[in-house]
DNA sequence: TATTTAGTTTAATCGCGATTGAACAAAAAA
DNA sequence: TTTTTTGTTCAATCGCGATTAAACTAAATA
């Protein structure tokens, strides 16, 4: 593959990574610079670097790179008068972390309505009753397979 | 549990539903009516009092249902000239399809950044390819799991 | 000390989805 | 036929997050 075409397709893959952090609530600078520190071949960069590449204002990237880094998603080495950012490596699990999260609610939200039902046997309450308990299935399901690869 | 306490609880819920599908992307209006074809007593409700009691315009209502109804989130039943609203009672995956395909989207994305680097063993590369293999061990089990809680 | 470099802060703007209100259409009722 | 009911359509507005530009600060360099 050529030099210049690799360059090109990261510049793609750094719009789709922020079409994907997007999608799961992030600013899309945030995205991008996430995307940017993820395909790059040196992936540790300046924030002059991430601003010239991406094309975006000195204001929002420190901004984002800040919420970024609260959030323990990108590290920021300081060099000099530099500085210079690069992707945190999270928890492989953090993916599942965030959805099983998102289980939880939805299992307190439908129990909580099945509380508030007159009639606990209505069509609904069946049915968020089984819902509550695909969720428990899910959740043991899932404990087991943590185990497994923590053990590999 | 008095009655006056269900209904001011029902509308806590309400409100709780909707700020959970907006968190997913939904407008705040659909995940409010979701909410309340959910937690309501009768489980059918007309247009109408689906206004009143979530106090919004005829018109939002209005483009908020179509959509819902066109998503086979909300099922129609006209009768007179007047439509009865439901929930639509989905595939009890339906939670787990949407993270799947996530997934899949999270797979793809991170096999293509690796196809682009240079160095195959970089930090992100080894990191990335770490990802891949959880994911992949992840879906296996799911799938074991769909098909235990299909045949009980 | 004066100058340059690197990044921060903040006021202003831009864009866009969500929501409403009011006119409108269709069908039932009178 | 006329009126009422039920819901739709669409232009206008509202609100708000994202982004920028430019002034500003702090630290390194000359």
């Amino acid at each position: 593959m050529l030099d210049n075409e690799r360059l090109s397709g990261q510049d793609q893959l750094i719009d789709r990574f922020g079409s994907y952090f997007e999608s799961i609530g992030f600013q899309p600078i945030a995205g991008r610079i996430i995307g940017l520190l993820s395909v790059s071949d040196r992936e540790e960069l300046s924030f002059d670097e991430i601003i010239n590449r991406l094309k975006i204002s000195k204001g929002s990237a420190s901004v984002v790179l800040r919420r970024l880094v609260s959030e323990c998603r990108v590290a920021v080495v300081e060099s000099g008068r530099r500085h210079y950012y690069k992707l945190n490596q999270q928890n492989l699990f953090e993916l599942l972390d965030e959805f099983e999260r998102m289980c939880d609610s939805v299992r307190y939200l439908l129990n909580t309505t099945i509380d508030l039902k007159t009639d606990k046997e209505s069509s609904n309450a069946k049915y968020f009753n089984q819902i509550i308990n695909t969720i428990d299935r899910y959740k043991t399901n899932m404990a087991t397979m943590r185990q497994a690869v923590q053990t590999i």
